[in-house]
DNA sequence: AACAACGATGCAAACGTTTTCATCGAGGGA
DNA sequence: TCCCTCGATGAAAACGTTTGCATCGTTGTT
């Protein structure tokens, strides 16, 4: 009953055997006589012991926890990830260390640094564009590594994720075929945020193939929220010199950009369409159900600590793992043809 | 140059000093002589040793990691409390231990214990309502823990948040204030949820006081999705039996109610009113923009946070805290008063 | 000049566990 | 009966740190 500070010599002497018998008994039952054990865990429930991983840890064995560095946990399509990972993690037994760097890849660098003070025994990140002092830090530690959201053929670490890229181009492309030839481009600053980056690039891309030219004033930025998406967009929907078709960079970029018409009474689709990127929840709730290329954030996270924890595993020898996850483009309510003049 | 297995010792060895003043030059510099400490430094980065926590934390030393657990992850308003905790955290120089147990409590607890495992140096829980083997876990260990999210002057241990039996009270309150007398309830389901089972209470004890009866069929229940609310709702709305206001647990819930009066051409506020709780991102984006009980997610993991890490600073004396933080209702353009018949 | 006090550092024990090696007793084959 | 093997357990070293105590050289005081 006592709880406060009882190791495992307590422990065994309470069961009458050697602090060694009861160390076995956790790690490697099979070595140790029933009776013995049920004696050991009998002790174990009185005195309420509870395991010290940290003495664990000292012996090389795994200290049983994953860090995972994100951008920032309050976002719908992050926070969809985390819960993934987190659950794929704790199903085998691990712990999930969490931190957010805020887009500052140079503090990303300090919490990867404090995660290898806590000795994990893995580290997933987001994106795969970091310092080169992150990318040294896990090559001469050796720690198992991954890149969870983004899928590069060339990276230089293992990767789970869609192409970013191939987004920007899905979203892109389904304006151009309902028609559209005047179209804007709502997205985040792309500075520290290669997913953005590489979405934008590929709506460029495709709009290029398509010889469409989009227009300084059409190009509008905002940061992560639905509150400064809506902002942006005012004055752009405000004037008389509309695009027909807009694509967000993200979903809660749309979802401004909708609410912000619908609040000018400019109508969606009726005078404009907008796509997002990402597939967020209430995305297809609202009204107009939100056109949209779906993300698999669940798929990333699941597979993520799939692909990370079989790197733990293989003691010796680590390959890249690269896995390119499936996108698809949602046609809902808020895309149509272009009106006609 | 190494990097895999460098020890205090190794460096110890190439800055020409023993163990002991490395470490002391970490933990105490005041009593290591500047060039000494120079020379360690210089050793530690030309080898990139890193510090070993758990080897620390075996002399009672802080771990300088801190869990919270909480129902889930991937909901607007959670993650906005675990940024702001995190943040903190990170600031004063701790690592933060993330689990979800999905509203189930008996997995809270194994949590609980793997956290302890892990020896954090505090615990976060969301809510006040935790199974018995819980609560004993924290007081045998005697780690500092406090709840979030609620606020309860009779509580079983720290806590910091809003009183939530109040924020259901409030909302109602504004509905019966614009002069609704049909009032429908749309709640999540309140097994292991003290906080959707004290805003319902406190919803319903307003609407006693008012001598407002809530007919069965206008209690609806939906689990937290904007989906799953609006799937709930078509039922009442459809028919021609609606209550003039609805107090919905959640602005998840409240948005997809909303979602879907819009969709059904029931105008929002003209024909029904809806009042949420919450105050989640989108909210005062959406139209109608929605009336609600402001929670101060980012307050609560803030001050959470410090009043969590008090309690690891104060060695002995382990006081209980309770801070009780404000809410606000947020009236927007989701109610008005009841349409005349 | 002798001594106290102090600052800087080293030595070695300690932390809670795991693991290697040794020991002991039982059982089996000759 | 003797020897070998095998299963169960214990003793002790090891892991990477921190820290109490001891040591040593300086400086200041009388």
């Amino acid at each position: 009953m006592a709880g406060r500070h009882v190791d495992i010599v307590h422990v065994a002497r309470r069961a009458g055997v050697s602090p060694a018998t009861v160390s076995r008994a956790f790690n490697h039952p099979s070595l140790v006589r029933a009776d013995t054990r049920a004696r050991i865990s009998a002790a174990v429930d009185e005195l309420g012991y509870i395991r010290n991983r940290a003495a664990r840890s000292i012996h090389g064995k795994r200290s049983g926890t994953i860090g995972l560095v994100v951008p920032t946990v309050d976002n719908a399509i992050f926070s969809r990830l985390i819960q993934a990972f987190s659950d794929a993690l704790n199903r085998r037994g691990f712990t999930l260390l969490l931190a957010a760097h805020g887009y500052d890849l140079e503090r990303e660098k300090e919490l990867l640094r404090s995660f290898l003070e806590h000795r994990v025994d893995g580290i997933a990140m987001i994106g795969l564009d970091h310092e080169d002092a992150t990318f040294a830090l896990i090559e001469t530690r050796q720690v198992p590594a991954v890149a969870l959201w983004n899928h590069d053929g060339e990276s230089r670490m293992s990767c789970v994720g869609p192409e970013n890229r191939h987004a920007g181009y899905l979203a892109a492309q389904h304006l151009a075929d309902l028609g559209h030839r005047r179209i804007g481009l709502l997205f985040p600053p792309v500075r520290g945020n290669d997913r953005a980056a590489a979405r934008l690039e590929g709506a460029e891309a495709l709009l290029g193939e398509r010889g469409i030219a989009v227009p300084g004033r059409w190009r509008i930025e905002a940061v992560y929220s639905v509150a400064a998406a809506k902002r942006a967009c005012v004055d752009l929907i405000g004037g008389d010199d509309l695009p027909t078709g807009l694509v967000a960079g993200n979903d809660v970029l749309a979802q401004g950009a909708v609410f912000a018409a619908t609040e000018r009474a400019v109508g969606v689709p009726d005078r404009m369409s907008v796509v997002g990127i990402g597939d967020f929840s209430g995305s297809a709730e609202m009204t107009p159900s939100l056109t949209t290329v779906r993300l698999p954030a669940a798929e990333i996270g699941a597979a993520g600590a799939d692909v990370l924890l079989e790197l733990v595993r293989s003691e010796r020898h680590r390959p890249l793992v690269r896995r390119n996850l499936p996108l698809e483009l949602v046609a809902r309510a808020s895309t149509a043809p272009p009106p006609v003049l």
